[in-house]
DNA sequence: CCGATCATGTAATTAGTTACATGATTCG
DNA sequence: CGAATCATGTAACTAATTACATGATCGG
């Protein structure tokens, strides 16, 4: 059962692993500090994978007992697994799917709202992309406090692509404002 | 079973209905000319969803004999679906999921990487980029060839949004390498 | 006339989420 | 001392994909 492949997502714990022994818990917390920008995992999601890797042989595991907080089960990465994650990482096949983007749902079929209805929904969207903004520039800046990220300028890159997605967003919710502002067909 | 509820390819799909009705065949075709840049949709897919607005009530079908070609069945929205759609189309609750990006993970954790296979990593992702560059600005300049969008200013927006993104991507691009050719730590 | 493609869809499987469980510890 | 939170995870379910099926027509 269960022969499925890996997938960017088991990579991502692979990845995470390279950093040292963790158990599921610890993992999401760590996740939940440094991949959750561009590629978010749930808890439970995390749990499947690791199963998954353990069967494939990738990771190892063990049971530690602890006082004060349930036992947990601690997750290392075997040298199998590191050879693996190195020939994806290496892999120039682009595996780029197209994002999906519920706004521009929305927005393709807008002219089914009343004139009024379009600017509200750009508002709540532009409260996201400002407070994103600014998540990413303080994480590019490394100052981003509790977070602890390694210092290597891999690391500082992808937030600055955060930061320039968020400053592209922006200048276009600026240009669809434009173009709303003035009559045309089809408003 | 299967009381869930409705998401955003369920409203894409619906929004694609107030086209004129159509068979899930055919709105694979539609969506792949339409939404598929922002919400790609396998066709097994919106069968599964067709059946699930079907039992919602927001769709009805009707079974279509055909010579030279299987029987088709054709759905149309219903009222109820169309007030649903414009319910949603109206609400503000900004749904943005992070996206996904399977580079930035490569990126992430691309000091593992022999110095020299970082760059045709990003040379096959600069491709992809430029090409659907190009696909995004002939959308918007409205000159694509056989994809007969409608003509009102939402779609060409949303063509514009895809575009702004490539080109702030390729930016973002053109940065990393620049900071890859300088020496550094991590590096 | 044979292989490719079109038009239509179903079945099987995987990926990922939301909801639930459980005991310790900490805060007001 | 009761409520919230932490630390650990499992179960149930939904969303979405890949693989398969089937007959007609079309190009060489």
């Amino acid at each position: 059962m269960s022969r499925a492949r890996l997938t960017p997502s088991s990579f991502a714990i692979l990845g995470l692993l390279t950093l040292g022994p963790r158990s599921g818990y610890e993992l999401g917390s760590l996740a939940e500090r440094t991949v959750q920008h561009f590629w978010p995992m749930t808890r439970p999601h995390i749990y499947t994978e690791l199963s998954k890797l353990e069967r494939f042989g990738h990771v190892t595991s063990v049971e530690v007992e602890q006082r004060g907080a349930p036992d947990k089960r601690v997750y290392s990465i075997t040298e199998r697994g590191e050879r693996e994650l190195d020939a994806w990482l290496a892999d120039t096949d682009p595996e780029v799917q197209r994002p999906r983007h519920p706004l521009l749902i929305k927005l393709f079929f807008a002219n089914r709202l009343e004139a009024g209805a379009v600017r509200p929904l750009l508002a709540s969207y532009r409260a996201v992309l400002e407070a994103r903004k600014s998540t990413y520039a303080a994480l590019a800046a490394g100052v981003m406090p509790g977070q602890q990220w390694p210092d290597n300028h891999y690391f500082r890159l992808t937030a600055r692509f955060g930061q320039r997605r968020m400053e592209a967003d922006l200048a276009w919710l600026d240009e669809v404002e434009a173009v709303l502002a003035t009559p045309g067909p089809g408003a």
